[in-house]
DNA sequence: TAGATGCCGAACCGTACGGTACGGTACCGA
DNA sequence: TCGGTACCGTACCGTACGGTTCGGCATCTA
């Protein structure tokens, strides 16, 4: 019944039978494993214990297989809900730093690199679908989440900015940095760049400079 | 004379005829136009009025031809020689805002863009030769030129920061945020993001609000 | 027990692409 | 004038992959 295939129709409704999350997680395996190229019907036939026949009447073709992994993995990260009670200036810095290391953390995961890469790979051609796809389900969520989170802190008046979305970019700059696009390239991490906690903190602390009030302490 | 086809020899001595150069600015067009799959041997050939025959004998093989794409833009770029004067402060928050619009400009530029994607989309296997070339031609050299950028005004007083390489990483954060991310993922830019000069110019504010010295005014 | 459904596994087809071989041509040095 | 070199254009080969078809099996329902 599923039969999906065209991916705006999959980024309604995508409930997938227990079978079909099986072979996803296997698909986003040998993705993670070996890239697009390595993700072949034939070879996820054989890896999952399943027909070809079965992948082509589930996602419709190659394409509605790709987006259907992306929407797979994105149905299993769960946002937590926004929080009304005032959090001390301590505690809240600690939201942020949490936050922080928690984005380093998804961004450098081999699943998290493994889907961007192949949205990128995808985006040259076809108005690129499923990096839009990619943004709205992963990227977005993420950002709605850290913008409230800064929200939270201008109502209660640990930060004073006028543009939520800008104070976020800035943050997202001082947490990322260049670490996303060289871990992409393929670079492994050493030394200072691997300890997330740390970087978190400092990115927190130059976050503070910038958009901090004296309430913040 | 050439043959090359060896990633590790390209990187070295990197000389291509005026005719190689030709078919290789011809590949660089259709890597542009239609990401790494519009790029096949016969269509080169075609689109570049040669022969199979001489793409392989200059460039061993289709590897090879990647690797002297991404070399041949390299040797096109050139860093300036590091100065010696004393600049002005506000010439060398000019030179900082300057270095921050171009770093946005050539980002977000069509060639940048599709050899990131290429090199992200080998990135998955093999040791990831091509992002290593990329990060090594390209990436280093503008981090070297904003690095010395950043000691200049160290020297001379402005800026105020113990490793320079923290500090410009944390300019690139502020400079770049999630620009360079969203253009890869096929985002257009609209808006404020589209304004490098006000970006820029607005980074640069508050990189000095982090590291700036009374003296850079 | 008989038909229906869902799925596996394997065989099959068409095509696109990487890589090779070859004939033909223009230029260059002796 | 002649051999050599470099190159173009095309035809060719092998393979890998997307997509289809089909036979067989297991489970369910009447």
């Amino acid at each position: 019944m599923p039969q999906a295939g065209r991916i705006a129709e999959q980024s309604e409704s995508a409930a997938f039978t227990p079978r079909q999350g099986d072979v996803l997680a296997c698909a986003l395996d040998l993705l993670v494993a070996g890239g697009e190229k390595a993700l072949t019907t034939a070879g996820l036939a054989r890896a999952a214990n399943c027909s070809k026949e079965s992948l082509y009447k589930w996602f419709g073709d190659r394409d509605g297989l790709l987006a259907a992994v992306i929407t797979f993995q994105a149905s299993k990260v769960r946002t937590p809900g926004n929080d009304t009670q005032a959090p001390s200036a301590e505690a809240y810095r600690d939201r942020l730093e949490t936050f922080a290391q928690n984005l380093l953390e998804v961004l450098s995961g081999d699943v998290s690199l493994a889907l961007n890469r192949l949205a990128i790979g995808q985006a040259s051609r076809t108005e690129a679908p499923l990096g839009r796809l990619l943004i709205e389900r992963g990227k977005r969520t993420v950002n709605a989440r850290g913008q409230a989170l800064l929200e939270t802190g201008r109502r209660f008046g640990y930060l004073a900015f006028d543009d939520a979305t800008d104070a976020y970019r800035t943050f997202y700059g001082l947490i990322v940095r260049d670490v996303h696009l060289r871990l992409m390239l393929g670079e492994r991490l050493d030394g200072a760049d691997a300890e997330f906690d740390a970087q978190a903190r400092q990115a927190v602390e130059k976050f503070y400079r910038l958009f901090g009030t004296t309430r913040s302490g």
